[in-house]
DNA sequence: GCCAACGTTGGC
DNA sequence: GCCAACGTTGGC
């Protein structure tokens, strides 16, 4: 699940989420809103809430609807100046509708989505804790390549393959990979 | 239903 | 801040 960990304004508001702003959370739990379109682009909305945004509706929203409570995910920072995974996060709300689709001064007003059929949905994650050191998207990228050619676990992973999505589909090989990066040295 | 124009994401 | 990738829109 990407989220920016910089300030930048989208609509007059400040899309800046980042894993210590979960952890500051009640809880250290937020809502993950703002997928709004077919596939998940991604920011967050500060206060009780992180958003994403969608990329494309129905794969984006599917992911999100797919998520199950107790699920894992990575909270991958972007659009950054070191884009990577900070922390681990888990899912503790399954889908449900997204409220901020019906307000108007949110930045993820949808006009078109009813209140008695919404569009939009959104799960809550909690904090579980931090990646035991950062794992750079470059590091990540470099794994990527040589799995290409090796067959090796990160070969497909969406990250690259599907660059856009903010909320992506992760394999149990290419999460258990990525976990045991923790433990070695930086490549 | 094609596809050019346009908008957004997000790395660099 | 640039711009490549890629999703969306809308004319036809």
């Amino acid at each position: 699940m990407k989220s920016e960990p910089e300030s930048r304004l989208e609509k007059g508001v400040d899309v800046k989420f980042s894993i210590e702003d979960l952890k500051a959370q009640p809880k250290q739990t937020a809502c993950w809103d703002g997928v709004r379109n077919y596939q998940f682009t991604n920011g967050l909305c500060s206060g009780q809430c992180l958003h994403t945004s969608l990329g494309v509706l129905a794969k984006a929203r599917n992911f999100l609807r797919a998520m199950q409570l107790g699920q894992e995910a990575f909270f991958y920072h972007s659009n950054c100046k070191e884009p990577g995974i900070a922390g681990l996060v888990k899912i503790v709300k399954e889908a449900y509708p997204d409220h901020t689709q019906f307000e108007k001064n949110n930045p993820h007003y949808d006009p078109s989505s009813k209140e008695d059929n919404p569009k939009w949905s959104m799960v809550d994650v909690q904090f579980v804790r931090m990646m035991k050191r950062y794992i750079t998207l470059a590091e990540l990228k470099t794994h990527y390549q040589a799995h290409k050619t090796t067959g090796g676990p990160l070969k497909n992973m969406a990250l690259f393959t599907r660059q856009r999505l903010s909320v992506q589909p992760l394999t149990r090989e290419e999460f258990d990979f990525i976990l045991s990066l923790e433990e070695k040295e930086p490549s």
